[in-house]
DNA sequence: AAAATATTTTGCAAAAATGCAAAAGGAGGA
DNA sequence: TCCTCCTTTTGCATTTTTGCAAAATATTTT
């Protein structure tokens, strides 16, 4: 007759995924239990929360409607563990960030790798995402942006600048005509992002240089850099990602130099989850430095 | 690591409680099974809760915090549970209802039983409370009072006006002289409640009468009412109590006649909870019922 | 002072919940 | 049309959780 709490929290999970395996997998529990706990849920409640089918679980008009109470639960919950600061010294548990592809790919690696080797009980979870990632929806505890959310509450910290080129490799540049001026570039192949897969009119860069044909197109930006190594093109590229890729070269540097920001996106509601705070403190300072490094490697 | 969501709920009855027994007695498990979640749910947090002894549990500072935030989820739960309708057309579970003495002595006894006859899955637990319950703690899911509260945030609703008069038994009335007026109460032996255990100022009858001394006085009014019915002496009785006591006599009715009213207090978050609502209808209607039905009984 | 009554804690058997493996049922693609 | 992959569901062995009974300990009463 009264339910069990944690019922509701597997029924979230539910809720989220529409489906029992996808939830199972999230909480690392058998679908078959989720089966069982919605089940339980719903004998407790004494009402019917999903449609069932082979294709998936969705909520009922009924199961709406507590979906808004467990979602207050949620928050609740998540306030509670965040404010007993975890009296042990190093962080543990799990922790899931959203990032775009370059960060993801150059920054985060290394970064993440040494906040894990001083707390041995945390495990990161990286999500390079070619989408903006949704916060709202819990998909990660945190995300990197390159543009501050204008909806929504979230905690926004600005974490660091960093800097864009234009690279080719080595080959292609001994191959060409010395690139004297931007004009010169029109009679060059482009490496870029897929144009209609462009999440975050920061990314646009090609847009801003004036550029209008991208001929070879990804959307990761170590497909891209791998192509400009391979001498297929131009493209324009994080400084921090040049020391991955030795025979790439900056070119026009003092014609053409783009500067991007990195944003950490967090719940508001996290706001007093030490835990969270710190690990947000280890990261901005982690990529901080990494960039500043890479960036300095980057120069010459 | 990641904290049960129902050990919460049994943190929270032991906070309350201050005891794993009495935790165990109110959430109907065994004490030992409450002490032992109450310690996963510290390790899982990885930190102390409550400072153990052998005379109970009581709150870390840690616990402390982790409490705010656990009545948050609780309201959150409770609300959930609420907002689905409970499909069955029969109420179910358990509710509690604190009450002041008159009323839990000589109403809510029939009331009840009408209600559970019609709900058989439903259990009522009635508080008599010789003070002004605390609502805001969920001592009970909804109390009765004389009087509506000032403060805080609930829901109150009026019940019924109910009457008041002097009465004193036949024999007694036959031993003395007849009663003309409120001078002669004077030299008559009143039965009251104990002063200074009055806990609402609408509760001291007779100071509104302008009597100064209580020869005889209980905090209980079934208590008072049955002194009075020995022949003790004088007493404030309510019409919806005389005829449990079928030789009481009102007296000076034209003279005084005091009019009180209940009202029905509820959790402000309980507003769209389904159950208390159809519960709440069925109680205010039944005990409405049966203040007109054994005031009509009285008056002759 | 000693007995009685609370409390929490511990050991163990019973009960419940879980994970795994297999079955059953569709949706989408070759 | 059939085949494959993805679901949910079911049966069963294992693990975990629970309740009960007894032990240990302190407080209150006689």
């Amino acid at each position: 007759m009264v339910p069990n709490w944690d019922d509701m929290r597997v029924f979230l999970a539910v809720a989220r995924e529409e489906s029992l395996s996808a939830a199972g997998r999230r909480l690392k529990i058998d679908p078959a239990t989720v089966g069982r706990r919605v089940a339980r849920l719903e004998a407790s409640l004494d009402a019917p929360l999903f449609t069932k089918s082979q294709q998936g679980y969705v909520l009922t008009p009924i199961g709406e409607r507590l979906l808004d109470h467990g979602l207050k639960a949620e928050e609740a919950m998540r306030a509670a563990s965040g404010s007993v600061s975890g009296s042990s010294k190093t962080l543990s548990g799990q922790i899931r960030i959203g990032a775009p592809d370059g960060c993801a790919t150059y920054l985060l690696p290394q970064v993440c790798a040494k906040i894990c080797d001083a707390n041995p009980e945390l495990d990161i979870q990286i999500l390079s995402l070619p989408r903006v990632i949704n916060l709202s929806r819990r998909e990660a505890d945190m995300a990197i942006t390159v543009s501050a959310p204008t909806a929504g509450r979230f905690l926004v910290q600005k974490i660091t600048d960093y800097r864009l080129h234009l690279v080719a490799s080595q080959e292609y540049l001994n191959a060409q005509a010395k690139i004297e001026n931007l004009e010169a570039l029109r009679r060059h192949r482009f490496i870029g992002y897929i144009p209609d897969m462009i999440f975050d009119r920061e990314l646009d860069y090609l847009v801003d240089i004036g550029v209008e044909r991208v001929a070879l197109a990804s959307n990761s930006i170590s497909v891209q850099l791998g192509q400009a190594s391979l001498g297929s093109g131009v493209c324009v590229g994080h400084d921090f990602a040049l020391p991955f890729h030795p025979n790439l070269r900056k070119i026009l540097t003092d014609q053409l130099s783009l500067t991007r920001r990195y944003f950490l996106i967090r719940h508001q509601g996290d706001q007093r989850n030490e835990r969270l705070n710190r690990f947000a403190q280890a990261l901005t300072a982690g990529i901080r430095e990494e960039v500043v490094r890479l960036e300095a490697e980057a120069s010459p």
